[in-house]
This record gives structure tokens, sequence and C-alpha cells, in this order.
DNA sequence: ACGGTATTTCCAGAAATACAGAAATAGAAA
DNA sequence: TTTCTATTTCTGTATTTCTGGAAATACCGT
């Protein structure tokens, strides 16, 4: 992952409700949750989630499933490991660091 | 580590400016960089760099200094170590993720 | 096709951010 | 105290972000 990438996704989970509905969809777990759902639970106008979800799924962060009428969201874990192995690779540059073990993939 | 300040902290992040700023601090390694030879190596106005540093330093990310009448910055790994701390937490509250070794304490 | 539910797009206003030139301040040295 | 360097604050402009109501669209069941 290249600065600008990080940067973005960053900024997209640096808003305190995109956090909030990333973490949701962190603990729904890998099936997801609907729009709807995500709705009912974080508690905002139905755009307004819209527009957050799409600055989340526009930095791939969040991907999106069509299920009949409804759209279920689900987080992206490989693309959150990339971001924190970014980190941890910027925080460790000079090797002051000791190793760091990512999440495994799922 | 609570959902408002990191995502305070992820905003502060979430800028390349900002982004390369951080990274080259932590590139600096403990002793820091002044913020004379901050601006040499980014190529930006003072005052646009002394605005983004502001950002850096309120959310902690970043301390400063005082040498004469220069200011020294550095990366304050702690609170980077505690916000990929956070982000992990996040990331495998269903336990579905290995058990995380962040950096050592320096 | 119609009706209903789910979600997005359009629109607008308020607030925040990014940027940088110019002026101001802080500290050290002459 | 004057002067020099380093850095911040002031000022202003352009742009972006956040928010949500209203209207539009998507999909399904009947």
């Amino acid at each position: 992952m290249n600065l600008d990438d990080a940067a973005a996704r960053l900024e997209a989970l640096g808003n305190p409700t995109r956090l909030k509905i990333y973490r949701t969809l962190v603990r729904a777990g890998a099936e997801g949750l609907s729009v709807g759902r995500l709705q009912a639970s974080i508690d905002i106008a139905a755009s307004t989630l819209s527009h957050h979800l799409k600055s989340l799924v526009v930095v791939n962060l969040v991907t999106q499933t069509r299920e009949g009428t409804t759209l279920v969201c689900q987080a992206n874990y490989d693309i959150m490991r990339d971001l924190l192995g970014y980190m941890v690779e910027e925080c460790c540059a000079e090797g002051s660091c000791a190793p760091v073990a990512l999440p495994k993939v799922a």
C-alpha cells in the first residue's frame, strides 16, 4: 500500500460516525449487516449513512453484496490488515521496534 | 483509547501531507527533527507545515521540544502503538483473528 | 403494471479544512 | 538594543465535508 492510499483509508476511518460504522460491521462478522440494520443500530439519517458508507466502499474498507432489495455490507479485513501493516512498517522503519505479527488471514 | 480519540488521530493521519510529516518524523528516530529541517524535506510553506504540525500535536501523535530558537518535533510512538492496538481490537472483536503482538515499548 | 420496502442521488446550507503570503513573536547573539 | 533566524499567528480565499430532507431508483411480490 502506498502513502496516498493509506492516507485515504485513514481519512475514511477518521470520522467518529464512520469509525462507528466500520466497527459495527467488524463486530457483525463475516456475514455482514444490511444498510437498514446498520441504520437502526447507528441511528442516523439514511442518506447520511449512505454517504458515509460510500466513503468506506470507495477505499475498499467495506464491500457490499446485493441480496434482493437489501444491500449487505461487510468489513474488508484484508484491506484493514494491509493498512495496519503499512502503519506498523512506517512506525518501525528504524528497526527500533520488534517484528509484529498481524492477524492471520482467516 | 476511546472511539472519538481514535477517530481524531486517524483523521490527523488521514491527509497525505500529514502522513508524510509523521512518517518523516518516525524515520528521523527518537531524536526527532526541527521544523525547519522538516520543511526542507517536505517542501511546503512554513505556515502550512505549522498548521499540519499543530494538528498532529493536538492529538498527541507528535511532541515538540524547544531547543533555543528551533523547535524539535518527534513522533510519539506510544500513542501510535495505542492507536494500532485500538484498531486491532476493533478488527478482532469477534475472536476471528489471532492474537497480535504490537511493537514493544522501546 | 402496482405497491411496498430498501437504498441512493439530488440539493442545499453550515461548518470545517487546506493553503499560503504577510505580519508578528521568540530566542540568541552581537 | 539591534539584528538575525526560526516559527507561529493572522488574514483571506477556495474548497471540501457533514448533515439530512425530498425525490428518484432498484428490486421484489402480487
